[in-house]
DNA sequence: TATTGTTATACTCTATAACTATA
DNA sequence: TATAGTTATAGAGTATAACAATA
């Protein structure tokens, strides 16, 4: 079957007021003769492409140390908290808890972290990296320094700084 | 069973550096007294909270009139843009074409667009949106508008045009 | 009763690949 | 051969709810 054809999702058109297709094939989705209406002031439509941009450029600089990108931010959390237990991480991370168990499940059949439970608490268990991943954690972190400066090379050092900052103040006072 | 017990997963422990659990019931992640080490200087670590965040904070002001969140990008993109393609429409919003078969599919079948074959070009299809997708379009745009004087009201007009044009930056010079 | 963590499950968003039809 | 669009499918990432163990 034709696509689309033959239902009565579609009808034809001779030609009116039509848009041009494009044939623009550059990345940027504003390579476009596209109007973007109120769109162009969204915030959240500029955080998503950029998220999406940012993380995309970052996890093609990791080669071989691919990581699954919850778990960098996880790995992270319990490299600068040792001991730290699942609901901790799970508050910080901005991630239910059964997002946690997861990736912590993860981590530790690929030896990068192990758990041991707490004898003051024993519903809790305290997660502690262990040598390879730490390792890990170290080589991670060198290609986030490598990233945040080729970041810094194209918004400058003064707009990044202000751009962390805004992004802090939303992410703390949104309601 | 009980959890992780009479496996190999974990260990005991009796107390040795752990981090105290966080009791904080608060949302803000940075509610924590929890080292975010590298994390605290990272983007996008920031972009995705941020994105979630507004995200989260936009959807819950629309009441009845929830819409698929891509629908809505798509449904400005062809309100502002009558008669555009599926395949521009994937550029412009940086999606793959088949996922924007989808949300037409959804905003088609939702009495939102009508889809047109292009005479001049029998492969393509033309979106243009119905009464009700104008309708809508309008309702959602001024949600948008309100959303938006609610982030201005918390980092500050001039900062939020910052925000953008850095934003902007990133999207279009990240390689 | 409340909390930590696990599990089962399901939903959303997305891309890949194979396909049809058109160019 | 190349492009527009569809479909089937799969894979992230996530949350909800029910549960066991513990407080």
């Amino acid at each position: 079957m034709r696509a689309n054809e033959g239902t009565s999702r579609t009808e034809d058109i001779t030609n009116h007021e039509a848009v041009p297709a494009n044939t623009n094939s550059a990345s940027s989705p504003f390579d476009e003769t596209v109007q973007f209406g109120i769109l162009e002031q969204l915030v959240g439509f500029h955080l998503r492409l950029a998220d999406d941009r940012t993380f995309e450029n970052f996890a093609r600089g990791l080669g071989s140390d691919r990581l699954r990108p919850g778990c960098f931010t996880m790995l992270t959390l319990i490299v600068n908290n040792p001991g730290i237990t699942q609901i901790t991480l799970s508050r910080a991370s901005g991630r239910d808890k059964s997002s946690v168990t997861k990736d912590l499940r993860y981590m530790e059949d690929a030896g990068l972290i192990r758990r041991v439970r707490l004898n003051e608490d024993r519903r809790s268990y305290a997660s502690f990296v262990t040598q390879a991943g730490a390792e890990l954690s170290e080589r991670l972190t060198c290609e986030v320094k490598a990233h945040s400066m080729r970041l810094t090379s194209i918004i400058g050092e003064d707009r990044k700084a202000l751009l962390l900052t805004i992004l802090k103040d939303l992410i703390n006072n949104l309601p």
